[in-house]
RNA sequence: UGACCCAUGGUGUAAUGGUAACACUACUGAUUUUGGUUCAGUCAUUUAAGGUUCGAAUCCUUAUGGGUCAACCA
């Protein structure tokens, strides 16, 4: 697809390390925790991790990162390994934090009998007493010169369910005045009587993420371990857990997470605008979740594109939505089939067209050679958009206006000759005179004109519903307003247009199909259609030169 | 007030001591039966100040700015 630019900061690391020979091949990961769905964000880490061993040999695994049986879900699961998919990327396996519990708990031990860890009965208020500041070094706890038959004693106790929630931790034996604050004997393993969506009731104590990451990657072997920024200061931890544990030399490197303008990118406040009802669900087309996007329309190449071009660094950074945009129109202006539908429709009648009706062609995709046509049926009353005329137009207006000639698309040049108007003064119709010899593709009128229209005929229009996006946030980055994010919300971020009129060849469309509403932008058939009522998602519209003129005046 | 990470056009990324490049956006213009697409062009002395060097975006120092770290979350 993206053939030699130049190298990024891991893929100069790769390189270096296969040609050293210290890899024959390398591993790397993508580490959901199933607790949430997908975004934008993931999916510049999974373009990453599967990138790099589609690039490089060697092979990517899923891991669910699922140490928290509070918050995790196997909806969460299902979703992920859906999105990932549907992105286009296979894992090599499918795995679980989970799985490595009873591993895990053998690390556990192992650090006890080295005297590298000791159950600590501190309540979270004492410990975080103790615990210091980042300027202030922090206090030894009074539990923590246990001797290694007690400590292994306690820990096996709190294994076979004998202390309640939060009354007992197992901490990593290291320095609380370390400089680094996850260096201050940092908790290991915590005690919740919670049920896990995999392993059941088997676990009452769960480890913790510094304590399940490094080692799972370690028992995979993963050679690249790519995490985000803000894992950095852990990394002295994972480093000194793998050296103390004597396990698979894994190594960690950060890149700096990507943050997209006018939305949120966070799993927790996405959670919220759910379970508060600000969207539909994870998958409204307004979310920035991979799931949003799919059913908005976006296509999984358009992703792939994004996260390519914006690459991988370590700096903080606002990617401008703008760019996804035209990722996604680069793609769909290729694929899509190009269909006319009038949103808000004024009627015009030609008053010469005497034929009755007849079949016209369209092209479905002028971008495809052997995209083939579609039948078109046209008649002598026809709906245009109301916005495509003007009584008194301005300067450079090139639509229709009273004396002004249009083509129609794939149809014939019209000429405006009079204005029809209701009793309350409204226009309510357009009575134009056709050109007969100017029929598209057989043109011989020698006429050309600068406007071209979309229209539909009355008699044979569908009906159709269509919705609206426009950005979920008023704000660039609504994390960084004062207040609450979600008063920030854009109120008018959906629209709905309950009965648009359609040309009939949409009747047949599907939800695979990604269509281009000519003059209008791109369109996606939504899973709430139904046969009879046709619903369409808007991905994005199509640039508007004209738009951009009109404001400047 | 400590430690660590980072700093290149409006945005995102290159340039690995030797002419600041590419893409998006914006703006010009050409083409066009979508005011779409396509094509051509315009838009920066690299946060600042010193230093090393024949030569610095790149190396060094200091300053400034931004980010991260005190969850039994990941």
């Amino acid at each position: 697809m993206s053939e030699e630019h130049s190298l990024n900061f891991l893929e100069e690391i790769i390189e270096e390390d296969l040609k050293s020979g210290k890899y024959p091949h390398i591993v790397t990961r993508f580490p959901p925790e199933p607790n949430g769905y997908l975004h934008i964000g993931h999916a510049s880490s999974i373009c990453l991790n599967f990138g790099l061993t589609q690039k490089y040999p060697g092979f990517t695994n899923l891991r669910f990162d699922d140490t928290n049986p509070v918050t995790e879900e196997t909806e969460y699961v299902d979703s992920i390994k859906e999105d990932v998919k549907w992105l286009g990327f296979e894992w090599k396996n499918e795995r679980y934090a989970s799985d490595y519990f009873d591993d895990l708990y053998g690390f556990a031990l192992k650090l006890i009998d080295k005297n590298l860890a000791y159950v600590d009965d501190s309540s979270s208020g004492d410990m975080a007493a103790m615990k210091g500041t980042p300027t202030e070094p922090g206090t030894n706890s009074p539990f923590r010169d246990r001797s290694v038959e007690e400590n292994r004693d306690l820990f096996t106790r709190m294994k076979n369910g004998e202390f309640p929630d939060g009354s007992r931790t197992l901490r990593a034996k290291i320095d609380m005045a370390h400089i680094n604050m996850l260096m201050r004997d940092p908790i290991l393993y915590r005690i919740k009587h919670a049920h896990h969506h995999r392993t059941g009731d088997k676990w009452c104590i769960y480890p913790m993420y510094d304590f399940a990451h490094g080692q799972s990657d370690a028992i995979e072997e993963v050679t690249h371990s790519i995490c985000t920024l803000e894992f950095v200061p852990h990394r002295e931890l994972y480093d000194w857990l793998i050296e103390k544990l004597e396990i698979y030399p894994s190594h960690q490197y950060e890149f700096a997470r990507r943050n997209i303008n006018y939305t949120v990118t966070s799993k927790r406040k996405l959670l919220q605008l759910v379970n508060e009802k600000h969207v539909s669900g994870w998958d409204d087309p307004r979310m920035p979740t991979i799931s949003g996007l799919r059913r908005r329309g976006y296509t999984p190449w358009s992703i792939r594109e994004f996260c390519d071009r914006i690459g991988v660094a370590k700096r903080e950074n606002m990617v401008d939505v703008g760019l996804l945009e035209f990722c996604v129109r680069e793609h769909l202006n290729r694929v899509a089939l190009r269909r006319m539908v009038v949103f808000d429709p004024l009627k015009l009648v030609i008053t010469n067209y005497t034929k009755g009706e007849e079949i016209l062609l369209g092209e479905n995709n002028p971008e495809d050679d052997n995209g083939g046509e579609r039948e078109i049926p046209f008649s002598a009353e026809l709906y245009i958009e109301r916005d495509d005329f003007m009584e008194n137009p301005p300067k450079k207006y090139f639509r229709l206006a009273p004396g002004q000639l249009v083509r129609l698309k794939s149809a014939y040049i019209i000429k405006c000759e009079e204005v029809v108007r209701g009793a309350d003064g409204e226009i309510t119709e357009l009575k134009c005179t056709y050109i007969p010899e100017s029929k598209s593709g057989a043109d011989t009128s020698g006429i050309s004109v600068k406007g071209t229209l979309h229209w539909v005929s009355v008699k044979h229009a569908i009906p159709a519903e269509i919705r609206l996006y426009d950005r979920l946030f008023r704000v660039e980055d609504p994390t960084d307003e004062a207040g609450d994010f979600k008063e920030y919300l854009n109120p008018a971020s959906l629209q709905v247009l309950p009965a648009v009129y359609a040309e009939p060849s949409l009747q047949e469309a599907n939800l695979e199909e990604r269509y281009q509403f000519i003059r209008k932008g791109y369109f996606v058939l939504d899973k709430d259609s139904a046969s009879g009522k046709l619903v369409f998602n808007k991905t994005v519209g199509l640039k508007d030169a004209w738009a951009r003129e009109t404001k400047k005046a």
